[in-house]
DNA sequence: AGGGTAGTGCTTTTT
DNA sequence: GCACTACCCT
């Protein structure tokens, strides 16, 4: 993470004839489809890879880059790759370090969010801020807006938390600020009006506090470029070739990003470089609109879908070779996310054959099928699979807690990511405080935080003082507490502020660049912090057994600064800070740990094992309860199981629960009717829904059962699992056109209710009439109005313009629609 | 100032 | 089931 100030421009292999020679090229291209192959030598301004799950994208970015590197078409420091987490970057960076046969200096490889970081801190001066800024998290924006609502007394107007973060954030997104929301908001509305004005003291609130949230890194950055012509220059004159990983969950203000930097640099001809081409950098975006599942985050899969129009003249290449998964997985798959219309055709397939069917189960309650995944895992593992090639799927964090239990109980190793993270934990949060607020004197938050953490006397009245009194003189939070004394407070109260500043002062000395010797490492700064202000004495003093373990997390930290340190000899506070805010959860996978990987499906994005587990497929789990009833909620749900069931290269088991546990009680679950969707013969069912809710109601289901009902029957040592099941596939009668679900083929038949009662998709609006004029409601584009009908009979087609997302064509009779 | 307790409301996914 | 808040007591 060293921050290369001028750019490198000496090239790694210098062999002029290598651009010609095929030497060099068929090893790049040795062993990649047609397609692959194109996806790598094709020169152009812009290039679209519509990448299906597991048909080698890396491998045709990692290629393409080392092509473009070894042929000399350019430098290492001309290259901007951009991926989805920390992780992806690291292996891209290794991968392309390989086919070089060296490490590519001066190369930027990193996320939207870190090369953002960069490029702020190198140019901050330039607008108000200081290059040591902070990186609030989602929990500092958090807590930031949570002081605001009660200062603003804004919950009158029912406003949570919550409610305020997303919408700042979206707005964000959107590259609004507080100022343009203001020019087309409706004062009218007092609601509205005290929106702004959170969002007005929020950004305020920021600025002072010389930090950007995450939103901003990204936004503040496009600001950046666009505010000052001659900043943006210099990037693009840098980057001449851009890459984009994950391009279908790219937001406006990452798209936007994009184009700033893609765009041609000005005065070109000026500088005598008219040699780069004269045009902006090539970009190559690499996307699988079927795998977006970031819409709730803003994420516009417009980005991807309107790519060629976005750039003329853009060549598309399609891989749908699948090099990960079995063709019943893929069929599966296929299945599933061909219920989603509006999308491009598009079908995974693979040469490695059928493999096994995928194995459904459905448990009593959420133990039940935790007991399920717990000893088929160990029956997987005895069978010679490595721990760390199985991992286990969610929806939501909270299944942890089943799948938890049981793990530990079967003594199973097992790894959450995610969920709360180290840095979570309000000891690490404290100790993080300590250190923001020594690179950052005018971290209000952080101060706060820490002003009273261990205790010291300095409660909320004291603190309401002295931020008074920092607002009166106009002078940082820090340099009030330097000041206190003129504060009158008691003389106890004074003289622990004073401690704590002078305190960071200390700290601050040795980190100060001008310092004897250069920066203290990280670690020595946190030691000194933590021990003159006793936080780690005072965990250890304390009589909660918990604060022992607590003591020990921040101990561990201490152990995370000193490993930064040797990594990175250079590395300064900020570095690490930086590094720190910007991990996200699949960052910590650890790849040789010898653990079974727990976490949601979003985090499975981009990862692949030999077998996985797919928890929880019911319905308000799996379609989620919150997005049901949002526009697009159950289409980006589907292709949520979708990214799921295409994680998998050998085994996918499928499982259900017939109760779950919710806010420590029990409720009903159905399964989900995404279900229903796989073909019944790719599925194996030891135990289907209809099964479960024959026998559903002893005392195992909903008593005392736990690890009972499965396992009493099907437990270890009943050979691979489906020797004692009634196995599948016999021509089993599927229900009707609603379709049944992948088994129950034995005898005796069930006549299950559920089946029926689910959802039941196809749909058939009958004979439905629509006249132009009409409004109608969709499932997925929201409310809009007919313009026009054609076509005959069965397929009548609906030309609807939609408020959302614009125009669309509908088959009248099976779009999920309703007449309003 | 601080600690302890009773009551409330909640959860989608995350860089 | 838990985390957070408000309130009460020392």
């Amino acid at each position: 993470m060293s921050d290369t100030t001028t750019p490198r421009l000496q090239p790694v292999v210098v062999d002029p004839s290598s651009s010609s020679s095929t030497g060099e090229d068929d090893e790049l291209l040795a062993g990649l489809n047609p397609e692959q192959r194109e996806a790598v030598v094709y020169r152009g301004q812009a290039l679209l890879i519509v990448a299906g799950a597991g048909s080698g994208k890396t491998r045709v970015l990692t290629h393409r880059i080392a092509g473009l590197i070894k042929s000399a078409e350019a430098w290492p420091s001309q290259i901007l790759a951009i991926t989805f987490t920390n992780k992806a970057a690291a292996e891209m960076r290794e991968r392309v370090g390989h086919l070089l046969g060296q490490v590519a200096e001066g190369m930027w490889i990193s996320t939207f969010h870190s090369a953002c970081v960069r490029i702020l801190r190198r140019e901050a001066e330039n607008f108000g801020f200081t290059k040591s800024f902070t990186i609030y998290d989602s929990a500092d924006s958090r807590a930031l807006v949570k002081r605001i609502i009660k200062d603003l007394q804004a919950d009158t107007f029912g406003f949570t938390v919550s409610q305020v973060t997303a919408k700042i954030s979206k707005l964000k997104n959107e590259l609004a600020d507080a100022d343009s929301y203001a020019r087309q908001a409706n004062f009218n509305d007092p609601q509205e009006a005290m929106f702004v004005e959170c969002f007005r003291a929020y950004s305020r609130a920021l600025r002072e506090a010389n930090a950007f949230d995450f939103d901003d890194l990204i936004s503040q950055t496009v600001f950046l470029f666009r505010a000052f012509p001659q900043v943006a220059e210099k990037y693009q004159r840098r980057f001449r070739h851009i890459l984009v990983d994950e391009y279908q969950d790219t937001n406006h203000a990452q798209y936007s990003l994009i184009r700033e930097l893609t765009k041609a640099p000005e005065s070109n001809e000026l500088s005598g470089l008219a040699s780069f081409g004269g045009g902006g950098a090539s970009l190559t975006v690499v996307g699988d609109s079927d795998q977006s599942i970031y819409a709730f985050r803003g994420a516009d899969i417009r980005n991807i879908v309107e790519f060629e129009r976005d750039f003329p003249g853009a060549r598309v290449v399609l891989l749908e070779q699948n090099y990960r998964s079995t063709q019943n997985i893929l069929s599966a798959a296929n299945a599933v996310i061909s219920n989603n219309f509006d999308r491009k055709d598009k079908k995974l397939w693979t040469a490695v054959g059928d493999g096994e069917k995928i194995v459904g189960f459905t448990g009593y309650s959420g133990h039940d099928e935790a007991q399920f995944v717990a000893d088929e895992i160990a029956k997987l593992h005895e069978g010679g699979m490595a721990y760390n090639q199985i991992a286990v799927f969610y929806r939501t964090n909270s299944q942890t807690r089943a799948l938890e239990e049981i793990f530990i109980r079967s003594a199973l190793p097992y790894r959450v990511l995610g969920g709360t993270k180290f840095y979570e934990r309000a000891e690490i949060k404290d100790a993080m405080a300590y250190l923001s607020a020594v690179a950052n004197p005018f971290d209000g938050l952080a101060l706060r935080r820490i002003l009273n953490t261990p205790k010291r006397g300095i409660g909320p009245a004291t603190e309401t003082a002295l931020a008074a009194f920092a607002e009166r003189n106009e002078i940082s939070y820090r340099e009030a507490m330097r000041r206190a004394k003129e504060l009158s407070l008691g003389p106890k109260v004074t003289g622990a502020i004073l401690q704590l500043a002078g305190l960071l002062d200390d700290a601050s000395e040795l980190v100060d660049p001008a310092r004897v010797g250069g920066e203290a490492p990280v670690s020595e700064v946190l030691q000194l912090l933590m021990e003159k202000s006793a936080y780690v004495a005072t965990l250890r003093a304390s009589r909660d057994p918990q604060d022992e373990a607590r003591a020990e997390n921040v101990e561990e930290l201490l152990a995370v600064t000193k490993e930064f340190n040797r990594n990175n000899p250079d590395g300064t506070l900020l570095d690490f800070l930086t590094e720190v805010s910007l991990v996200a959860a699949v960052d910590d996978l650890d790849d040789s740990s010898g653990t079974v990987s727990l976490m949601t499906l979003h985090t499975a994005k981009g990862l692949e094992y030999d077998a996985v587990f797919l928890t929880g497929v019911e319905e308000d789990l799996l379609p989620h309860r919150m997005s049901a009833g949002e526009p697009g909620g159950p289409a980006e749900e589907r292709r949520l199981f979708y990214v799921g069931i295409t994680r998998a290269r050998k085994r996918l088991f499928i499982s259900l629960a017939m109760t779950r546990a919710q806010f420590g009680e029990t409720a009903v679950a159905m399964p989900s009717r995404y279900l229903q969707e796989i073909p019944a013969e790719l599925v194996e069912w030891i135990q289907s829904p209809g099964m479960a809710s024959r026998g559903g109601s002893d005392s195992r289901a909903l008593g005392g059962g736990r690890g009972g009902g499965y396992g009493s029957r099907f437990g270890a040592g009943s050979g691979s699992g489906s020797a004692s099941v009634s196995s599948g596939g016999s021509g089993s009668p599927r229900f009707g056109a609603a379709g049944g679900y992948g088994l129950p083929p034995g005898p005796p038949r069930p006549k299950t209710e559920w089946a029926n009662r689910v959802t039941g998709q196809v749909r058939d609006n009958g004979d439905l009439t629509l006249v132009p004029g009409d409004r109608i409601k969709h499932a997925d584009f929201g409310e809009g109005r007919v313009n026009q009908v054609t076509g005959e009979g069965a397929k009548r087609v609906a030309h609807v313009n939609f408020e959302a997302v614009g125009a669309k064509k509908l088959l009248i009779k099976i779009a999920p629609i309703e007449k309003l």
